[in-house]
DNA sequence: TCCTTCTTTAGACATAGTCTAAGCTAGGAT
DNA sequence: ATCCTAGCTTAGACTATGTCTAAAGAAGGA
């Protein structure tokens, strides 16, 4: 059983054929989907699977902590399921490529108190950019 | 003039009457705004403005470098004018508030050799998140 | 079995952004 | 001054992404 779903039956949510699909769907690549992308390949194995099912699933999944949701190039959202381990993320700017990274320390430590406005700051994500190997080749 | 005026004008970039209110309008406010409300904004200097106009332009300003483009809510993205001071974000979850931070360390440093999977990274933003002290109010 | 509640579905709708074709403007050449 | 050309602006159509709605479908408890 995929470590996601069990997350997620933690939180007594219904765990229906249509979820499970989704959430392994989701669990089984190691890119990040956009929703349609998910769609695309959930109805492979779910014909019958709607769009609005997926859609709703997805942020309910994102409502209980399990997944998070990405907003990296301003285009469509994309979707992680590693949820419990802190990471952050490197994009390549020539072809989109993104790889999950972890940083040598936490960023919230690198914010000085008078920089923080009052705010109670929780936490803080890092996105890593520049040229993958590939389009580095591709450049020269 | 505005500074980010005096910027674009070094691209030999023609300043029509069109992209000097925006221009002015994006330089104007210490918020970010979507290309909506920028355009909303500008109308009320040059009422015949259009909306494609407006995104023309701001895409231009951020394919010269001049602008920064901020995708960080995913529902629609945000222009920064202040592309050169090296700043990062901080965000309020509850009511969506934004100001710009400064960092004590330079995050590019804090990520290891073995975890740049052969890229050459150029460079890295901060997303801090967290509730501003309205909200924490709001909330106890 | 029936009832209630939650889930799923198709499609309409909303929002954000891009593209296209036409007209407009400004500066250079004559 | 006039023409030419390149670039700019415009309205509106189009695309992509995501949300909402109303109705039908499943699933567990009395």
């Amino acid at each position: 059983m995929s470590d996601l779903v069990t997350r997620l039956r933690r939180h007594n949510w219904r765990i229906t054929p249509q979820r499970r699909v989704i959430a392994e769907t989701l669990e089984g690549s190691h890119v990040h989907f956009t929703a349609d992308e998910i769609l695309e390949r959930a109805v492979e194995r779910m014909p019958e699977l709607s769009r609005a099912t997926v859609y709703n699933t997805l942020n309910e999944m994102v409502a209980l902590g399990e997944v998070l949701e990405l907003t990296l190039d301003g285009r469509s959202k994309r979707y992680d399921p590693n949820a419990d381990h802190e990471h952050h993320h490197l994009i390549c700017e020539g072809c989109g490529l993104m790889k999950d990274v972890h940083a040598m320390a936490d960023p919230v430590d690198w914010l000085p108190g008078d920089e923080r406005h009052g705010f109670a700051v929780t936490r803080a994500s890092i996105t890593y950019r520049g040229l993958c190997p590939e389009c580095q080749a591709a450049q020269s």
